[in-house]
DNA sequence: CTGTTAGCGCCTTCAG
DNA sequence: CTGAAGGCGCTAACAG
């Protein structure tokens, strides 16, 4: 039977950890050779030490309290990692790769939510420091380092997730923007549609929107049939992006039209704002967005998708950690995977239109 | 103009933390002075020695060690929360709202990612101890503190998230689980429904699944006009969830047919289930889950849901810690919030059935 | 108002 | 193979 015991801090003040000390007086030996056995050095202990000490340990609970250790080693333990935007999926998702490979390897994950704020991705990048993270890895909101007070004399290795930071030379992991969204709009294209709109939140001069417009207007150029424009906008403001879309819709255009959106966010807003406009999905239009979303299936006939591998960018991105750590010190790394086209019915146009597109 | 600068790892080396020592020196004071300022005690210097220090420490960009500080004070600013399922939205939402609580309230966030997994779970208990975490957000995968090792005896103050935790008297935030899912069931069969399914993953004596599914039943028998059941299975094994599904809807009934969902994973298994089947959505059954989802409003004709606030149980969860931190130690609070219902197409049968149900 | 002294819990020389 | 001594960076008495 286990008794109903409190934890309502009552508990907590009387009851000290198990220190050191008192594991080395319960086994008659010094603080030394417990910390040897700690430490990974116990084949230079005696056999009988040892399991007195093993003993001992496990009779009292013990754990070695992490901050003393930090402090005189170095050695954390930890990783920290900053999102700039929690409540997107693909951030979760990366975020679930390097928690998996974290553990792997020992390390433990120190989540921090800067909310694309600038203020306080610095303030968790100072307080990572302070607790003296071994690595930390980064889905920047500052554009540049410049912003990012005195990053660029960091303690840890930072590793840059998704969104390239100016002026700061470090392992990056991330989309191949440019290749994925030729891919996204030579797919639109190859299906007749031809008025195309690439929606997504104001630029703001991250790298990962900049590229991947950039690409869409690249792509455009070399198909003189089609006709194409960025729409960058604050995508909750649900009357702005009404009315641009019905615009979109009613205008006269080159043929077929269909929307290309940058991220997952995006395109859950622009399906929003399409269903309130009365649109049938997809017949009056094609919709095709970057990042798979667990939901893309449901969605009228299917949301046709680029889907990013997630979880390898997470475990490419401890690999940078672990490689750093191990004394790497060659040029930075730039690691980028190629999204993978997930062909819907959001961007299969039904065979009536075909022709008309011909 | 910024220079580019590597953080390969090459400049952490030789690059030490500029310690309080080193500020004392700079600003010619003693360390205890320093200390002073840097805990708030600026009133007790003179005017002279503030503004030395303050100075010195801007110059030389010094931040306090926060291991050091904690090594001594045993105030870490660290808050932990260990999570059942980071894929899980739900548990995503709530964490937002921690997290933003803590930041209020000058703590970090240490997120760990349990996977459902007692052995992680009871894994990350200690090590967030061992990192001197002064309060655990515990969203727990084991059913029986009997299964978390020492958690009855420890130090920090402990409140749980969502699912109860057997033999563990502490704080508790969650839903009104009975109370919120007669007001689901409740809704369903006003509107006309009669033949129900209250689907669920393995019941495994989550407290949460139990308490739903109990409710659901209770709720059924005060109408002896509606037949109903439970199908607790492994939603991801599609094949399993498919035939169970088919059979429900084949089998004779009291009436029209609609699923009760225990949690948003749940709704989106049932959801891309019954598209499997080539049901109409939701003209050939009614659907109902909880937790209410961002696409929600985007399948089918919307699907109805029991939102739970999150933001505010993050928000009610990071209060039971400062509570528990400025000294109180009263019984332990079980802090439950009624669920919303958003009433969508999902649970509005089309005219032409009403009749076929009155 | 300020400095000196003694640790927090652990690891790491340096001698046995 | 083992232990004693010193210190990581900081705070908390205790004296001035």
């Amino acid at each position: 039977m286990i008794k109903q015991v409190d934890s309502t801090g009552l508990s907590a003040a009387n009851t000290k950890r198990v220190t050191i000390n008192e594991v080395a007086r319960d086994a008659r030996v010094s603080k030394t050779s417990v910390s040897r056995y700690l430490g990974g050095e116990r084949h230079l202990l005696s056999d009988g030490t040892r399991d007195q000490i093993e003993r001992s340990i496990a009779k009292l609970d013990y754990q070695p309290n992490q901050m003393a250790r930090g402090l005189k080693r170095g050695r954390t333990r930890l990783v920290g990692m900053i999102i700039a935007d929690i409540l997107n999926p693909y951030s979760i998702a990366v975020m679930h790769g390097i928690e998996a490979a974290c553990r792997q390897h020992g390390y433990t994950l120190m989540i921090c939510n800067s909310n694309n704020d600038e203020r306080a991705e610095r303030g968790y990048l100072e307080i990572l420091q302070s607790y003296s993270v071994e690595g930390v890895i980064l889905h920047a909101c500052a554009r540049s380092a410049a912003n990012l007070g005195q990053i660029v004399r960091y303690q840890a290795p930072i590793v840059l997730v998704d969104r390239k930071l100016a002026n700061f030379d470090t392992d990056l992991v991330g989309l191949d923007n440019y290749q994925s969204t030729i891919t996204a709009t030579s797919h639109l294209i190859d299906q007749g549609y031809r008025d195309l709109v690439f929606v997504t939140e104001a630029l703001q001069g991250f790298s990962t929107r900049l590229e991947r417009e950039a690409a869409f207007h690249l792509t455009l150029r070399q198909h003189p049939e089609c006709m194409g424009f960025t729409l960058a906008l604050d995508v909750n403001d649900a009357e702005q992006l009404d009315r641009e879309l019905r615009n979109f819709l009613t205008n006269d255009g080159a043929g077929p039209k269909a929307v290309l959106t940058t991220n997952g966010v995006v395109t859950l807003q622009v399906s929003q704002s399409l269903r309130r406009l009365g649109c049938r999905l997809f017949e009056d239009i094609g919709l095709l967005g970057f990042d798979e979303l667990e939901w893309s299936t449901l969605i009228g006939t299917g949301i046709t998708t680029i889907a990013q591998p997630t979880h390898d960018i997470g475990i490419a991105a401890m690999d940078c950690l672990l490689r750093r750590w191990a004394g790497d010190r060659s040029a930075s790394r730039h690691i980028t995977f190629r999204g993978q086209l997930l062909v819907r019915g959001s961007t299969t146009r039904p065979p009536s239109e075909q022709q008309q597109a011909a």
